[in-house]
DNA sequence: CCACAGCGTACCGGTCAGTGGAACGCCGGG
DNA sequence: CCCGGCGTTCCACTGACCGGTACGCTGTGG
């Protein structure tokens, strides 16, 4: 991997773009010098661009440094397929947490990861590393492997071949082993997850398939802390509010 | 006003920005020609600079159009106060519906405006156009009525002097009558409306005060619809939830 | 007290990325 | 068949963008 490969960064676009996703998850706030840092870019360059950012509402100028701004929030709720999704499944998710009262996820896959694209939970909810918008590995998530066990073989075996990092000391880094969970998750229609990303959560997931019944578009999941979360114990809930929202989905006019 | 007066269509951001807010908050699907129309910029220029943007996962092209892609999502979700907004308040919103088992609203004002920034509801929901990530007029809105009254006093006459445009027949486009209704609503810590904004719709709303108690950072909503539904009932719960939500704001370090 | 390092800001001439008008091929409909 | 609307491609000109350089500020430690 060379220097710059990062592809795009001699465009006023590309650049902008790198600015933008230079904000990490958990950044609230860059100082220019740090964005310097994280995108190679000139210092000058970082400040005409980060400056003309902030003229369109995307980038906010604090005392203290920059901060992705309301603009952007505005921009990415209008996502289609977010939005539709998250719009649709509002209710359900609701329904499903009101039973459960515990954190409950809707995610959709992006090439080989997760996306999350809800999070709902209540004041009891296990501390989890996700974030709605944010990305997880598919092999150590109940999401992940819901929804990698009900896509097409060639991202199956994308995900397998490529590398399962560790996250824990449950993580499950054999394909072999994952395989077989994979198969067992498209038989069951539900995938669980053990303290396979973070330490001390467990998760049961079940995928929101298409119409055809073959590829799933989403899923959705009851996560929650090990000791009194009992995975099984959810699965019926989690499973129909899958199948509740698929056949809802289905109803659409425009699809998706 | 000049013709393309907008300002910064002659730099590629400023023509990339104006491309991706041209979708409207109920556009899914825009072809170029629709780009072009809206946009005003040569059709040669759109399909470039369209292209780029697609490059850069922020637009998806199908065959029909072009639509807001998931990178879009991903980034507005990082978005630093809403985002922290949306995550420390989440619980609260969570309890208000399961005691209220209605629509209920998060809002901040932007200039003379509200932003959705969540909306949460089950399956019974009202019929309300508003959106996560959407905008509202202040002077009709219950969250709009609450966050103007606890705003600066310069907010506060910019959107009285300005228009305040009729949505419905009970829409209170007087300065004088809406001025009081502010007053009230400062006083009370509590702001309703009466299908203001939307014909059978009532609700509402408990402003989330700053440590200093003078202005409001957000705004907590309960919205149903005309009949079964009375605002009077909700009021000790939504202010409820805005005080627990203001304190817990409070105790964060970092602020906001 | 001053040298220094790190930061944010500002300037500016050269150059190449970006520009947009024009022309093309493809439909579908009259 | 001809026509209007669409998406795509091409290309020579030009001004928007580039990034090195220099400045002023602040805190730090020698």
């Amino acid at each position: 991997m060379g220097v710059a490969d990062e592809q795009g960064l001699d465009t006023v676009l590309g650049k902008a773009v790198a600015l933008l996703r230079a904000f990490g998850a958990d950044d609230r706030l860059l100082p220019l010098a740090e964005l310097v840092r994280r995108t190679g870019l000139p210092k000058g360059t970082v400040h005409r661009v980060a400056g003309d950012l902030v003229h369109h509402r995307l980038l906010e100028k604090t005392e203290h440094g920059y901060r992705l701004a309301g603009g952007l929030f505005e921009l990415g709720m209008r996502a289609a397929t977010e939005r539709t999704l998250l719009e649709v499944a509002m209710p359900f998710l609701q329904d499903l947490y009101e039973r459960t009262h515990e954190t409950v996820h809707l995610g959709v896959r992006d090439g080989t990861e997760v996306v999350y694209v809800a999070k709902i939970g209540g004041h009891r909810q296990a501390r989890s590393p996700s974030r709605a918008g944010g990305r997880m590995p598919m092999h150590c998530t109940a999401l992940g492997k819901v929804l990698l066990a009900h896509a097409d073989p060639a991202v199956r075996s994308a995900v397998l071949s490529g590398p399962l990092p560790r996250r824990t000391p449950h993580t499950i880094v054999a394909p072999g082993l994952l395989e077989q969970q994979l198969d067992r998750a498209l038989e069951a229609g539900l995938a669980f997850e053990r303290e396979e990303s973070t330490p001390g959560l467990l998760c049961v997931a079940a995928p929101v398939l298409q119409p055809d019944g073959a590829t799933a578009v989403a899923a959705i999941s009851v996560t929650g802390p090990i000791g009194r979360f009992r995975p099984e114990a959810h699965q019926n809930a989690v499973r129909a509010a899958a199948t509740a929202l698929a056949s809802t989905l289905a109803r659409r006019p425009g699809g998706l």
